[in-house]
RNA sequence: GGCGGCGUAGCUCAGCUGGUUAGAGCAUGGGAUUCAUAAGCCCAGGGUCGUUGGUUCGAAUCCAACCGCCGCUACCA
């Protein structure tokens, strides 16, 4: 290993649909500590990370909201960025996977894998929606489970008894989006011969690739075998196109982790560095972070994708766990499921950022948020303990002192020592990621610190030894100052603050050797703030009033997109109701006389139940005017006019503002 | 169903390859202080280490079964 070290760094990339919440957290901050810990050793590291772009959820929520995927994913982009900046998470690069360079390395993925003979072609049937023109995804077919019966289930397997089976075992199956009954539709789909990696991939794990849980895990599915992997889509779909192809595309998780070298490109060509060297050669280590949930994907497709388009591996992957709420999983309806930017509005990110580093050790077990805990650590640690060990000594020593730290004492050197001795330990704990084993050590220290306050009772000695009191509270504030150095990785913005309070420059993981002595400090600013359990409830009231999306699901999807030229097939008239009568024998229809400017239109509409003939006379209406004539048992229907609602008494006719004329074209 | 992980004081967790009376932080009770964001310091109480067997001179630590919780079960992201 060469000092210093060069090291790439890659937290998995947040999907493109929805906002972060602080279930992501965990994987960003965990990440970014490591990171900022490595650049504080004064090695070199490049944390880089993308927006995942492509993929049928996306273009499904683009769609609803009426607006292009691009757009979508753009809006998208700013909002993480903005929460990640406000947790501190400081990546080198923040792209997306929608790039050109992800698309030359895709196709060149594909390429390379393809003429190797890695990739076959196979004809797959799949669900296939008449009316929204799409192949659906398990997920977005929904009918009733064959076994339990239960209804309303995903295409894959049934969330009440568990069965897993194949979409067209479901009963009554359905659309997700439209709800029209889906049909069955052949198409021709690419898949990427993983078992032809399976020696590579094995030697990998037993390298050391992954932790040793994970390596079980991974064994497990060695044993059932490794199978081909689909790694193609049907347009509309959005995503790369597979060169050669009409109306294939790249699924999205091929084009996902290329994502990782495609912000690296970026930064390279943007930082005047040379991609092979960084990406591609022994001189730079490089690691994943991830969650267990994506464990498939990075330990077996990725590495031989990577191995079989001739690029190195990564040396390690980190894999976490979950974060659960109260020791239960997130939920919307509890309030649990806390949104980053609803975090930072009741709450100081970086108590998220210490709480998360005092429950995370290097393992896959999920860890816990546990509200009281939280409470309670944050106001006992970081105020009761850091931020009270420095308000009690530099405010003394402006006041009472001219803010001039003297020189060290014996007992102060002794205290001292003992901090710096620490450092190994906590350096190898950052190191193996075991941030809680960090953060109990730094606690006792400043357990140790402040208990070297209460003995040499500053407050006490102030009254007639002023050089006394001066030599400690300089041990003091350098505790303070050693301290902060050890805590930096994980609260960069409290390390900013005691910097500018003791007056000095940017502190790094070496300045833990040397001790401030002679020098004159600023002015003290307030670390921290308790938190009240007040702040907490609110946030998870707003929590819970999530229930604007669910609004927006319920919404029904916009129909596939159409141009303007599709628009301007309908040809829709300013009409005014000339007449209006019921119509015998149908207890729904109305018979309209519609004037459009002199040509008069008879028109039979379904409003019977929400509208009485009389008040429609004389009403403005937009009425489809080149609609095909339709001949029905009460006669010649030559238009139709517009309405909205569910149907029945709920029914609103469209009318226009004063001024349209009869006639008049509606665009 | 199969597989994996977890189950240690009220809470959150540490306990590496088995070895004297099982640890930490927080919370709780008591005490002495008052520089400090009612923070800090000292002392104390509190656990049959999920259950039952087994291996062993000796197990929270290894093995088996069971109970409980969670997750994975690949073309969903």
């Amino acid at each position: 290993m060469t000092i210093p070290r060069k090291i790439i760094v890659t937290s998995a990339l947040p999907y493109a649909n929805g906002p972060i919440h602080i279930g992501h957290l965990v994987e960003y901050i965990q990440t970014d500590i490591w990171v900022r810990f490595q650049k504080l050793c004064g090695n070199q590291c490049l944390y880089f990370c993308a927006d995942d772009t492509h993929g049928t959820p996306v273009m499904i929520s683009a769609r609803a909201a009426g607006i292009k995927p691009e757009e979508l994913i753009e809006r998208v982009h700013k909002e993480h960025k903005t929460v990640f900046d406000s947790f501190f998470v400081e990546f080198d690069n923040y792209y997306t996977t929608h790039s050109d360079e992800n698309r030359q390395f895709s196709e060149l993925f594909f390429k390379r894998l393809n003429e190797a003979g890695s990739i076959v072609k196979r004809t797959v049937e799949q669900a296939w929606c008449e009316n929204c023109k799409m192949f659906l995804p398990d997920r977005y077919i929904r009918g009733t489970c064959p076994r339990c019966k239960a209804e309303d289930q995903y295409g894959d397997s049934c969330e009440v008894c568990g069965a897993t089976y194949q979409t067209t075992d479901l009963l009554n199956p359905r659309c997700a989006a439209c709800g029209s009954t889906p049909s069955r539709r052949k198409s021709e789909h690419y898949f990427f011969k993983l078992a032809d990696f399976e020696k590579q991939l094995k030697k990998l794990i037993a390298d050391e690739y992954t932790q040793k849980t994970v390596a079980n895990k991974l064994d497990e599915w060695f044993k059932a075998g490794l199978k081909d992997w689909d790694i193609s889509r049907d347009g509309p779909y959005f995503g790369f196109k597979i060169p050669g192809e009409e109306n294939k595309f790249f699924y999205v998780w091929l084009d996902a982790p290329i994502g990782y070298m495609a912000s690296a490109k970026n930064y390279c060509d943007t930082h005047g560095l040379d991609f092979e060297r960084l990406w591609n050669s022994d001189e730079y280590e490089l690691y994943h972070f991830i969650g267990k949930d994506i464990m498939y994907f990075h330990a077996l497709f990725w590495p031989a994708m990577l191995i079989g388009a001739g690029f190195k591996t990564a040396d390690k992957l980190f894999i976490h766990g979950f974060l659960t709420v109260n020791g239960e999983k997130m939920s919307k309806s509890r309030g649990t499921f806390i949104r980053a930017d609803t975090w930072r509005k009741h709450l100081d990110p970086e108590t998220l950022r210490y709480y998360y580093a005092g429950k995370l050790t290097g393992g896959i077990e999920d860890i816990d948020l546990s509200v009281d805990d939280f409470i309670n650590r944050t106001n006992s640690n970081l105020v009761g303990k850091f931020a009270n060990l420095a308000s009690r000594s530099g405010p003394m020593l402006t006041k009472k002192l001219d803010s001039k730290i003297g020189r060290l004492d014996e007992g102060g050197k002794k205290l001292l020592n003992k901090l710096t001795a620490a450092k190994t330990q906590i350096v190898d704990d950052y190191e193996n990621l075991n941030f809680a084993s960090v953060v109990r050590t730094i606690t006792a220290l400043a357990d140790e610190a402040n208990r070297y306050v209460e003995q040499n009772q500053p407050w006490v000695t102030i009254k007639d030894d002023t050089e006394t009191t001066r030599t400690t509270l300089t041990a003091v504030l350098n505790t303070v100052r050693v301290l902060t150095i050890y805590l930096k990785p994980i609260l960069p913005k409290y390390a900013e603050k005691v910097e500018k309070f003791l007056n000095v420059g940017e502190l790094k993981f070496e300045d833990v050797e040397t001790v401030l002595e002679n020098h004159t400090i600023g002015k003290f600013e307030r670390l921290f703030n308790r938190i009240d359990k007040k702040q907490v409830n609110a946030m998870i009231e707003e929590s819970k009033e999530s229930k604007a999306p669910q609004v927006r699901t319920q919404t029904e999807p916009f129909a596939p997109e159409c141009t303007i030229d599709d628009f301007a097939k309908i040809d829709m008239r300013i009409a005014k109701i000339t007449k209006a009568e019921p119509v015998e024998g149908a207890d729904k229809l109305l018979r309209l006389q519609l004037d459009l400017g002199g040509i008069e239109k008879n028109v039979f509409a379904g409003i019977a139940q929400a509208y009485k003939p009389d008040e429609l006379v004389g009403k403005i209406v937009v009425c489809a005017a080149n609609l095909k004539p339709r001949k029905m048992k009460f006669g010649l229907s030559e238009g139709m006019i517009l309405a909205a609602g569910a149907g029945g008494k709920d029914i609103f006719i469209l009318t226009a503002d004063a001024g349209a004329r009869p006639g008049q074209r509606v665009s």
